[in-house]
DNA sequence: ATTATCTATAGATCTATAGATAATGC
DNA sequence: ATTATCTATAGATCTATAGATAATGC
């Protein structure tokens, strides 16, 4: 593991320097607020780190490291290696669901009786760009890591059961924009949208160098002002006999 | 790594037990082919393992085990993991890139002056996933370990090597087919499709789960009934100011 | 005579635990 | 008195190399 260390926001403990800066600030800081830093500092180098080289590509030396505090302190906050990963998942999980889900609510309410595709996957994906894009680097840190977990099987198992039903809601939403249409088609359809997300938040700086520079990896703003759009004309294509 | 032993299609050379089989057997192979199969076993075994567990998550002894050879031998044909993962990488790339530009060329010739976007796709995206579909599993483990690996930051310097000349081909071919898009608009619905393709090409049960069993991750011909005809309306839909 | 495969092993590294020390909390 | 952090270390595992053995090749 050799990534640029790269300080994270908050300023690192030094090892074997504890003393200036530490006996300088603990003092005033409380237990809780001293855990509560230990615990999002650790988050935020395994995210970083599970985002660029997946679970067994990290070691907790290296988070540890990125940190600058001592290895063994990630067993005392995080029971296993496993563990800290699923955590990662978990912590921003909740946000993107319940905005997406709060998003989906809105336009339904909004679009009463005749909701329309397009209008629920604004809802469903600029919401979720926005929100890494404009939370900063570690939102695009998170957004990285889950299109990279999603690709995986196990990775997979954690997204149905962070993102089932915020997804399942899209569906309802599509099945009402869309009331002849099959399951089938339905659910085939999410299943590219969600690619093309998922390619999106990889952010593997492909598509830069494909188009020489033309549309770079990081600039969701453009991502966001075609998706919608694009995958709902793919979704009303689908009509006459897939 | 706790995978079931499944037998790979060829039979194995049991450890510590090399007398009746092997006996039977060697004497009837030219070194050349002991070589040769040897070889490909090694690179079937590997790409299994890398498809589900990525580059860090299997270990040399995994892949001995799995072919029944010993981990040595391993260095013996590789000079390291990293050159077997990019070795398991490199010998299907050529087949499926090949494939797929000859069937851009033969739709080009037979398109004439105006080629499609639907057309493009359709040779682009059935000639791969028949390629997988067709090819049985050791084809679909390929498909998987590619996917897996396109939404990392190295893997995508591997998709870069091995396939940036059959995508720009079919950029080619759309921008005949779209004169008046921008390069942009071309490239993000390319990125589009890719995604999609590649979380196809992942197989990883989520959609299974996600409909209740009503798509199925490795039904691709499902999917190739339905994604050309999706993603060149995409295209079309980004027509009027993206 | 050359190539394929195995034995033995070095050296590094990894996860995890036990127990000590240094802070904060009442 | 409790919690956060560090020291020391066990035990396992991993990649890689050196050198021996067992096949095929002429």
């Amino acid at each position: 593991m050799t990534d640029s260390p790269r300080p994270i926001a908050r300023e690192r403990r030094k090892v074997g320097a504890k003393t200036d800066d530490a006996a300088a600030k603990r003092p005033r800081r409380t237990k809780a607020e001293q855990r509560a830093e230990s615990l999002e500092q650790i988050l935020d180098a395994a995210e970083y780190l599970f985002s660029r080289h997946g679970l067994y590509g990290v070691t907790l030396r290296d988070v540890a490291e990125r940190v600058g505090i001592h290895t063994t302190l990630l067993h005392y906050y995080f029971e296993d290696k496993r563990k800290l990963f699923e955590e990662v998942f978990a912590r921003r999980a909740a946000v993107t669901s319940g905005r997406r889900m709060t998003a989906l609510e809105e336009y339904e309410r909004a679009a009463g009786a005749s909701p329309t595709v397009e209008g629920a996957l604004h809802a469903f994906l600029d919401t979720d760009l926005d929100l890494y894009y404009e939370g900063g680097e570690r939102w695009m840190n998170y957004a990285a890591f889950c299109a990279r977990v999603s690709n995986t099987p196990e990775g997979a198992v954690l997204m149905d059961v962070h993102f089932d039903p915020v997804v399942l809601k899209l569906v309802s939403v599509l099945k009402r924009a869309l009331p002849d249409y099959s399951d089938e088609d339905i659910f085939w359809g999410y299943h590219f949208v969600t690619g093309a997300l998922m390619n999106t938040l990889a952010r593997t700086g492909r598509i830069d160098r494909l188009s020489g520079g033309v549309c770079r990896s990081d600039d969701f703003p453009s991502v966001k002002q075609r998706i919608a759009k694009f995958m709902a004309a793919g979704f009303l294509a689908l009509r006459d006999g897939a």
